[in-house]
DNA sequence: CGGAATCCGATTTGATACTG
DNA sequence: CAGTATCAAATCGGATTCCG
């Protein structure tokens, strides 16, 4: 496919095998992923570390999102042969290439907050 | 709570009432509304172009995304009184202004491709 | 045309207990 | 500490039927 096709690429699957924004929602999409991605960038995470941070996401979804993103190459885990046992997760290239894409989701979040404050006061 | 603290907060909950992270994941993460919401990007669009638009999601979830939004202040539904039947989605201000998100989640899933390109190869 | 209502099976998510 | 295993609950998808 022409680059010119997938940069603009809007069409209905099965078309749209190369829909920048149909690819993102699938790799970045999971109910957490986003969630985790937005402490990874602050730095390499031990799994219990997220799970304090992220509490509201139970073990069995957090190793799930975890071992996604990894297959998705966005993070990497990092195991210290040592007891007890360490295990760290950070972020490839492509994950810390998120970064434009949170800036401009808290910069939402935050206009919309203002929103909710003028509203129900 | 003081505008510096919620530009930062990255507490777990409940402490988190007005992280910008949760917030918009909240409010934008439903499992289709970002993809929804690409297209009314582009201009208005009726129920069944959308239906036809984003061929994955069911009658039954696309009505119930699009009501969320609603309640939500991300789009709003107009309602023309003619037969048949004419129904418009539209962006409200807050609904536009997640535009620069998706330039930025838009130029994500460009390089992740051209990676996947690369890989695949 | 643009929905709403219902039933039902499949998939996803969650809670709890347990392990190397 | 960093997970697994198991079972229950919630959500989602698909089909069908009906309505203004």
């Amino acid at each position: 496919m022409a680059e010119a096709e997938w940069k603009t690429c809007r069409e209905a699957p099965p078309l749209n095998a190369f829909c920048p924004v149909r690819t993102t929602l699938n790799v970045l999409g999971g109910k957490w992923k986003l969630l985790i991605l937005s402490y990874l960038l602050e730095g390499p995470r031990r799994y219990g570390e997220l799970k304090r941070l992220v509490p509201e996401i139970t073990e069995k979804m957090l190793i799930q999102e975890l071992r996604e993103l990894e297959l998705d190459a966005i993070v990497q885990r990092t195991v210290y042969q040592q007891v007890p046992p360490k295990v760290e997760y950070h972020l490839t290239e492509h994950g810390r290439r998120v970064q434009p894409l949170f800036e401009a989701l808290i910069g939402w979040g935050q206009g919309y907050l203002q929103r909710e404050q003028v509203l129900t006061t």
